[in-house]
DNA sequence: TAGGTTTATTTCAGTGCGCAACTATCAAGT
DNA sequence: ACTTGATAGTTGCGCACTGAAATAAACCTA
């Protein structure tokens, strides 16, 4: 037997789901027409252009992206087509791959991020008030938790 | 020139899209291995079920789920298939179609409803206070009401 | 050094989507 | 009535993304 959700439950999550699937439709929308790239290809970019060195490893992306390896793998290759990414051997283990973001690549996310931080601030950060902010960095923050917390009962990822 | 976002606008930003991100993931895996049902078309069922006589327009079903007219009539041939929804002239204009959600496509419906709601609940409800709940919403709804503004600006929906 | 595990790649197939071309219908003007 | 133009929807084609499975190479342990 079902827990149906009330109507303020009900309201609030249509409204949720709804607001947050227009948004990112919207921001990816804009990223793509203003730096022809793919929202796949910037969370990437932004994961490499933080790491130390601007290097991680192909693992390390695939965690952090929730993705299998093979998504990695066929992104990577495309990243290196565009001069983005370059693939460097790991001394360590041989058997590992680094993705290091090159100067071109650091260049086209730069150019990239200002128009896509607009769009963040017009359709997100600049709606709502500080204390609506910090309320939905703390909701965030829980739903973030839990769902971690998730993967790591089943096992997926490390401490 | 561009304003940056602060750390805590950072922060908040950073949180928010992951979580929401690893939410709809969850939630669509979920949904998909429990019901052999991909999240757009409980989307369209959901519109569907919902409308008066379980009908809504092509053209409806577009402006809702916000898509193009191509998408779904892809999608309305792959659940007429299923059994799940069936095509009808509009009496009106007879250029125009309805998508008429069958008993079977009911069924299938509440199948599916109950993991949903658990899955809603276990994730996102059960986790918020109520305070938080609220907050959430009304901040979903201011999202929501500037890009839905924006779009009516543009000139792509009805008032 | 044999056997099992880990890391990553590649091939292949499936999916979903949009564009462009097309058909059919309607609505307006002449 | 007849043309013209707009609107509703479909279809075919190609593209991009993803995952499953098979493979190769390096590593680890007994």
């Amino acid at each position: 037997m079902t827990r149906w959700l009330t109507d303020d439950e009900q309201h609030a999550w249509r409204t949720f789901g709804l607001a947050t699937r227009l948004l990112t439709d919207r921001l990816e929308r804009d990223l793509l027409a203003a730096a022809d790239m793919p929202p796949t290809y910037y969370e990437l970019l932004v994961l490499l252009s933080e790491a130390p060195r601007r290097t991680m490893r192909m693992s390390e992306l695939a965690h952090w992206t929730n993705s299998k390896p093979s998504r990695i793998s066929h992104a990577v290759n495309k990243l290196e087509q565009k001069g983005w990414v370059r693939r460097e051997h790991y001394a360590d283990d041989r058997r590992g791959w680094l993705a290091v973001l090159t100067d071109d690549g650091l260049a086209a996310l730069r150019a990239a991020a200002p128009r896509h931080v607009a769009g963040v601030r017009e359709h997100l950060i600049d709606l709502l008030t500080p204390e609506q902010l910090r309320q939905l960095a703390d909701i965030s923050q829980v739903l973030l938790d839990h769902l971690t917390e998730q993967d790591r009962a089943a096992g997926r990822v490390e401490p």
